[in-house]
DNA sequence: TATTGAATACTTGTATACAAGTATACTATC
DNA sequence: GATAGTATACTTGTATACAAGTATTCAATA
């Protein structure tokens, strides 16, 4: 398995939350394939726990819909490249939504604020090769644009596509990293784009940073979606 | 409490679906004040169940958003005027999104088709003032229309907003059939509207169905939401 | 009177026990 | 050999038991 989650305050969560973090993961970079079968008891066994925390974890994992509750055991759902084309068409739609209604607002000095103060993270985390931090501050990124509105339903939107993106977003970074370290220079000047749309109240520069930032990493780049053989797990899986 | 549900096939959930279910209707029915402060304990005496099935009601509102898991009991959140117009924000943006998705098909014969189907149930209900079955058909109308285009995240994101909304809509129609029965045959218009804009792939159709729709749901016609003393309520609770 | 501190009652998180239902495998029979 | 039927092992759903932590209450003390 891919290394896993940074340890970062695991702690303070439950232990079918940890355990849903975890089985996310695996499903998530195909440790687990599509379509395997899970039992309660038997993850009850390999985790070291009672049933009740796992029975957490598959209920998280259910909204999720990374796996499907039947009545003999949970069947792994996974993903395939069609989803994750289609988690990022929603995460446009979503910021699309936000930015109407920004421009509706008179004053967002203190987002942009915010959203600069992020983007030098991310270029110290790029300077420093930290994929991990890299990947929560383009998150956080995101999720501080989405939620500057404060408009609940959006947000509930986005908590529900949370965990599933950053899995992907960490597992395309670390990757990255290794393999593209220059691709990160793209990014970085995508996301400043969205500032400047923001700023200047700009629909098309907005949609133009969205196509670009689209394109690069799921296109024309050496990111994870791009390369074969993971693409080919991805592809087959729901076959 | 207003009745409750109709028993439509709770049977076959489990009692955590149907203590979820109770509670989220208490709660949007305003029986359950915003900031009451719920114990599994004293929740499993009240519904003669035992802690398991109400810790998974609980997990369920939570996702939901209609309680707050804190280390001291379950917080009602509840909903206020403002989330009922953005909720339906929400579905507006989803089928904004799957209208766009439509366009770039060259056949949605078998949806409109469905649709005017709906419609045609829709108008039944109306003649037979069954305010439930209208309400069922008519959010099996929006479902249709987003699930059209099956993209996983549009589906998982209606399936998050989807209970709230059905809730919203029974207590809502329910009001509407006993005091403003007129109102049903200007909704059953905006319907038939929204899917001759699909028929004709007419966007600013779809527009102004929805703005229509909108409209007469939330501010000039007799629907609860018009209702001074409910709204009073609502609009209270996160005072 | 105000404050500190301990006892108590209540909270959630986890583990375990039990019940009902389903798939599987094996055996007996044709 | 094929098939029907039963026994068994495994599944989830629910109930209960236990542990650790928190709020509250009430009394003792400054």
């Amino acid at each position: 398995m891919n290394g896993f989650y940074p340890r970062k305050r695991w702690s303070e969560a439950s232990i079918g939350q940890q355990v849903a973090a975890h089985l996310r993961w695996r499903i998530l970079s195909k440790d687990l394939e599509s379509g395997t079968v899970l039992s309660e008891n038997r993850l009850s066994e390999e985790y070291k726990v009672s049933r009740s925390p796992i029975r957490e974890a598959l209920r998280i994992l259910e909204r999720e819909d990374l796996v499907q509750l039947k009545r003999m055991g949970a069947k792994v759902i996974g993903i395939t490249a069609k989803d994750i084309d289609e988690i990022y068409d929603v995460r446009l739609m979503l910021e699309s939504f936000v930015f109407k209604q920004l421009l509706q607002k008179e004053n967002n000095d203190e987002l942009i604020k915010n959203l600069y103060m992020i983007l030098e993270m991310m270029k110290v985390a790029v300077k420093y090769r930290d994929a991990d931090e890299f990947s929560f501050r383009d998150i956080e990124f995101h999720e501080t644009i989405i939620q500057s509105i404060h408009h609940r339903y959006i947000g509930i939107l986005w908590s529900n596509i949370k965990p599933v993106m950053e899995c992907l977003i960490l597992l395309d970074m670390r990757h990255r990293m290794e393999n593209h370290h220059e691709d990160f220079k793209r990014v970085i000047d995508n996301h400043a784009l969205l500032i400047q749309s923001i700023e200047k109240r700009d629909l098309r520069l907005m949609e133009e940073a969205f196509y670009r930032n689209f394109h690069d990493v799921k296109k024309n780049s050496g990111g994870l979606w791009a390369n074969p053989e993971f693409l080919k797990k991805v592809t087959d899986d729901h076959g």
